[in-house]
RNA sequence: GCCCGGGUGGCGGAAUCGGUAGACGCGACGGACUUAAAAUCCGUUAUUCGAAAGGAUGUGGGGGUUCGAGUCCCCCCUCGGGCACCA
C-alpha cells in the first residue's frame, strides 16, 4: 500500500491556516465568545512531550469550538525570563535576550509544525519592554495601594554562589548549581499581601466553574484556613507578655507549659531577666544555623530551653514553665503556643523528654482513655477543667471557653492562614526590575509612569556577588529621586517570574495597548478564560498567584472580574523509563523526530489515544504505529470511496450510514466530556467498518457517500487536522475550517435488531439476534 | 500524620442507569504475499479443563446488598500525587 504524503501535506495546511489567519478573534462578531488557552511555556528551546500533550488538546478544543460556530480566542506567548537563560550567560557569555530569542524562535518553528492554531498577532513575550512595562506599571499600582511592601525576610542563601535561591531551587537543603549548604539570611525582600485575599481565594473555589478537584484541594490545602483562639500570656514577676493561637482552646485548662519560637521578639527582654540567659543565645544561635531544610526534617527529636520564667494561664491562674523551641515557627498563628501535652502528640513528645507535667482534660464517655503512651486527639468529653466538665470536645467545648475567654476580655476568636505573604525579590539578572527607588529623604519611592519601562541594563558580569547583578551598572543604580531630585539609589532586584505570568492572559486581549497594561472593557468582553489546559504542577503556584492578582486588580480598579479561569484541566504528566524525561536523566523523546518519520496527525492521534488525558502516561515507543497505520487506512477507504461505482442504496449502505451517525453522536459526547482517548477509538472502529464494506461491495450512494466523507472528516479534524482537510479538500473543494460540525440524526441511532440475553442466576445462558417491534428513540 | 486520586489480559486502556467484562490499539503467535526482509493483508490471543462441542474461574483481598456487582455499602491491603513540627 502506499503511504500518504504526510510531509507534503501538512506543510502545506500549516502555510495555509497561517496565510489564512484561520484562527482570529472577531471583535465585531455576534457569535459566543470561547477563550481557549494553554499554559504558555518557557522557552527551553525544544518542545517536549509535555507541550505537545498540552497544545494537542488545546488544538482539539480551538478547532472544535472553531466548527461549533464560537468566537475562539486563542492565543500563545512566552515565559522568557528566568534562570536557564542567566545560568548560560554566565557559562557562555551569550546575552540572555539573544539566547532567549533564539530558542523562542526554534520552539514557535516546532508549535507550527504540531500543527497548532494560534493568533500569533498576540504572541507576547514577558521579557521584552513592551511587555515588562506592564509588570512595573501594576507593580507600582500595587505599592501605591500597600498591596506590595518591603520587609526584612529569612531567604535561602548559598554562600558560594552568593544568591538568594527559590525554596525550589533548594533540592534536600543543598543549592541545586553548586551543591554547597543553603543557609537562612535575613535580608530586606519585596513582598506581595497575597494572604490578606485567604477568605476569598478560599471561597473562590467553591463556585468557580469546572477544576479538578484534586487542584481545588491542594489550594484549599495551601491556604490552609483554620479558626481558634487567641489570647494572651501573663509572665509571672513582669509586665511582659505574649499572644499565643490555638485550634485547641478545649484543653485550656491541659496547658502544662508554653512555647515560644527561638526568632520570637520578646525574648530580647526576656534575656535581661532570665537566669538562662547563655543558654538561650547559644540555643538561639543554633536554631539560625540550621537551614529550613534541617529544621523541619532533623528526625523530628524536639529540643529546647527552659527560660526559668513562668507564665499564667488566664482560666485558672495556674503558673506553667515559658520554654523556647524550635518546633515552634515564628511565622505561622503568633510565634508562640500554649502547650497541652495531654493532647497533642508534639507537646506531648516534649513534656515527655524534658519531664514536664502532663494533665489530661479530655477522655472518652466511659472515662477509659489514658494519655501514658501518646496524647489523645479525638473526639471526648472534658474533664478535670471546672465548669467546663462534661461538655464534648472539641466543637462544644471550644465554643463555651471562647465564649468565656471573650466575655472576661482575656482573649478571642481567631482566623488563622497557612497562606504567606508572597516573597516575590529575586536576587537575579534576568527580569523585570522592581521599579522603585530609595530615596535617603523621600525613603521607598516608585518610579513615574511616564518614565517607565525600567530597562534591565546591560551588564559584563552575571553572577551574582554579594548583592544583585543589577548593583554593578553605575548607570541603572545611580538616579535622582523622582520626588524631590536629590541623588537616590534604584533598586537592583528583579521579579519572581510567576509575577509575569500571573497577568498574561490579560495582555493577551489587549496587546499593543500603548497606554495602560490592558483594557478593562476588553477584560470583561473576553474573560473569563472558558477553558484553561496546562500541567498540574503549577497546580498552587501559578493558578492561585493569577487568582490573587485577578482579585488585587479588581480592587484597584483595573479591572471588574473576580476570577481568571472559568474551567481548568490538568493533562497527566509524560513520562519514559519510569521517570520524568529530562535531559539528564537521558530520557528525552524528541517529538520533532516523529513529525518527519510519522507526521504531526499520527503523534497527535497517538498522544490523544494513550490515555485518559489527566492519567501520568508511561511513553510507549511503539504505539505510535497504531495511529500511523490507521490513517493510512483512512486515507486508503477516501481513496476507495471517490471511485465507488455511485448507484441505488443497499442493506448494508443503510447499516453503515447508521454506524456513521452513531459515530457522530459517540466522538462529540466524548470530546465534550474531554475523553478523547475514547473518541479516536470511536473513529478506528468506524473506520474499521467502513474497510469492510469497502472489501465487500462495489456500489454506493452518492449521498451517502457525501454524507460519510463530510462526517468522517470533520469529527477527525480536531483530532488530526491535516489529513482531515486535505481529503474535504479534494471531495468538495473547500475549507474545512469553515465548515459546522456535523448533527447526530436522533432516528437513525439504534440498530433495528438486538440481541437478546437469558441470564439464568447471573450467568448468561442464552442469546439469540432479534429484530426490534417498536421504533425506540 | 493529613488531603486527593488509582488498582481490570503480556502492555496502554474500554465498559452512560447495577445488566453479554476485556471495545480500540500495542505486542506476541500462526498464515498469505516476497528470492528474502520490511511494509501490507487474513486469523488467533484473560486464565484454565477439553480433540471439539462445551464447562469452570476471573476486574487488589475479605464481607454485604441484589435475580444480577468492575460499578453500590462496610472493613482491609497496596500504588501514585500533594501538604507536612501549621499549634
Amino acid at each position: 500500500m502506499k503511504e500518504y504524503n504526510f510531509r507534503e501535506i501538512e506543510s502545506y495546511w500549516q502555510s495555509y491556516w497561517s496565510e489564512n489567519n484561520s484562527v482570529q478573534y472577531n471583535l465585531e462578531s455576534n457569535n459566543k465568545k470561547f477563550y481557549n488557552l494553554c499554559m504558555y511555556p518557557y522557552p527551553s528551546g525544544d518542545l517536549h512531550m509535555g507541550h505537545v500533550r498540552n497544545y494537542t488538546y488545546g488544538d482539539l478544543i480551538t478547532r472544535y469550538k472553531l466548527l461549533n460556530g464560537f468566537n475562539v480566542l486563542s492565543p500563545m506567548g512566552w515565559d522568557s525570563f528566568g534562570l536557564p537563560a542567566e545560568n548560560a550567560a554566565i557559562k557562555t557569555g551569550i546575552h540572555p535576550k539573544e539566547f532567549t530569542e533564539q530558542r523562542i524562535n526554534k520552539m514557535k518553528n516546532q508549535i507550527i509544525k504540531l500543527g497548532s492554531l494560534y493568533e500569533w498577532d498576540r504572541e507576547v513575550a514577558v521579557h521584552t519592554p513592551e511587555y515588562y512595562k506592564w509588570t512595573q506599571y501594576i507593580f507600582i499600582k500595587f505599592f501605591e495601594s500597600g498591596l506590595a511592601y518591603k520587609k526584612d525576610a529569612p531567604v535561602n542563601w548559598c554562600d558560594s554562589c552568593k544568591t538568594v535561591l527559590a525554596n525550589e531551587q533548594v533540592i534536600e537543603g543543598l543549592c541545586d548549581r553548586c551543591d554547597s549548604e543553603v543557609i537562612q539570611k535575613n535580608l530586606n525582600q519585596w513582598f506581595l499581601n497575597i494572604s490578606k485575599y485567604g477568605d476569598e481565594l478560599l471561597d473562590g473555589l467553591n463556585d468557580i466553574g469546572d477544576w479538578p478537584e484534586n487542584v481545588k484541594a491542594m489550594q484549599q490545602n495551601w491556604i490552609g484556613k483554620s479558626v481558634g483562639a487567641e489570647f494572651s500570656l501573663n509572665i509571672v514577676d513582669t509586665e511582659l507578655k505574649f499572644d499565643v493561637y490555638t485550634t485547641r482552646p478545649d484543653t485550656l485548662y491541659g496547658m502544662t507549659f508554653a512555647v515560644l519560637s527561638p526568632e520570637h521578639e520578646i525574648i530580647n527582654q526576656i534575656l535581661e531577666i532570665s537566669y538562662s540567659k547563655e543558654e538561650i543565645l547559644s540555643y538561639q544561635k543554633s536554631a539560625k544555623q540550621k537551614s529550613e531544610f534541617e529544621r523541619l526534617s532533623s528526625s523530628k527529636e524536639k529540643t529546647g530551653v527552659d527560660t526559668g520564667l513562668k507564665v499564667i494561664n488566664p482560666i485558672n491562674q495556674k503558673e506553667v514553665p515559658l520554654w523556647i523551641a524550635d518546633y515552634v515557627l515564628n511565622n505561622y498563628g503568633t510565634g508562640a503556643i500554649m502547650a497541652v501535652p495531654a493532647h497533642d502528640q508534639r507537646d506531648f513528645e516534649f513534656a515527655k523528654k524534658y519531664n514536664i507535667e502532663i494533665i489530661q482534660v479530655i477522655s472518652d464517655e466511659k472515662n477509659q482513655k489514658n494519655v501514658e503512651e501518646k496524647a489523645f486527639v479525638d473526639e471526648g468529653v472534658i474533664i478535670n477543667s471546672n465548669e467546663f466538665n462534661n461538655l464534648k470536645s472539641h466543637q462544644e467545648a471550644s465554643k463555651k471557653i471562647v465564649e468565656y475567654l471573650e466575655s472576661s476580655n482575656l482573649g478571642s476568636q481567631k482566623t488563622v492562614f497557612r497562606l504567606r505573604d508572597w516573597l516575590i525579590s529575586r536576587q537575579r539578572y534576568w527580569g523585570c526590575p522592581i521599579p522603585v527607588i530609595n530615596c535617603k529623604k523621600c525613603g521607598l519611592v516608585s518610579e513615574k509612569i511616564e518614565n517607565l519601562p525600567v530597562v534591565l541594563p546591560d551588564i559584563k558580569d552575571y553572577k551574582n556577588s554579594d548583592e544583585s547583578p543589577l548593583a554593578k551598572s553605575v548607570d541603572f543604580v545611580n538616579v535622582k529621586c523622582p520626588n524631590c531630585n536629590s541623588d537616590a539609589l534604584r533598586e537592583t532586584d528583579t521579579m519572581d517570574t510567576f509575577v509575569d505570568s500571573s497577568w498574561y492572559f490579560l495582555r493577551f486581549v489587549d496587546p499593543d495597548n500603548k497606554s495602560i497594561p490592558f483594557s478593562s472593557e476588553k477584560v470583561s468582553a473576553l474573560l473569563p478564560v472558558d477553558q484553561y489546559i496546562g500541567g498540574v504542577e503549577h497546580a498552587i503556584l501559578h493558578l492561585l498567584y493569577s487568582r490573587f492578582f485577578v482579585k488585587a486588580l479588581r480592587d484597584i480598579g483595573m479591572l471588574k472580574i473576580d476570577e481568571p479561569f472559568l474551567n481548568l484541566f490538568s493533562q497527566g504528566m509524560i513520562n519514559f523509563g519510569g521517570s520524568k524525561m529530562s535531559k539528564s536523566r537521558g530520557n528525552v523523546i524528541d517529538p520533532e523526530a516523529y513529525f518527519e518519520s510519522h507526521g504531526a496527525d499520527s503523534l497527535r492521534l497517538f498522544i490523544l489515544f494513550m490515555a485518559p488525558p489527566t492519567d501520568r502516561v508511561e511513553w510507549n515507543v511503539g504505539g505510535i504505529e497504531g495511529t500511523k497505520r490507521f490513517l493510512n487506512k483512512f486515507w486508503e477507504n477516501m481513496d476507495a470511496l471517490e471511485k465507488i461505482f455511485e448507484d441505488v442504496i443497499g442493506v448494508n449502505e443503510i447499516d453503515l450510514v447508521r454506524n456513521m451517525n452513531q459515530t457522530i453522536n459517540s466522538v462529540t459526547q466524548h470530546i465534550e466530556k474531554f475523553e478523547f482517548n475514547t473518541a479516536v477509538s470511536d473513529l478506528m472502529i468506524f473506520n474499521n467498518k467502513l474497510s469492510d464494506y469497502l472489501k465487500t461491495e462495489t456500489i454506493l450512494s452518492k449521498k451517502s457517500k457525501e454524507f460519510i466523507v463530510d462526517s468522517i472528516c470533520k469529527l477527525l479534524f480536531p483530532l488530526a487536522p491535516h489529513i482531515s482537510s486535505e481529503v474535504y479538500n479534494k471531495f468538495f473543494e473547500k475549507d474545512l475550517i469553515k465548515q459546522n460540525w456535523p448533527i447526530t440524526d436522533m432516528d437513525n441511532l439504534i440498530d433495528p435488531t438486538y440481541e437478546l440475553v437469558v441470564q439464568i442466576n447471573g450467568k448468561k445462558k442464552v442469546y439469540k439476534r432479534n429484530k426490534r417491534r417498536f421504533k425506540s428513540r
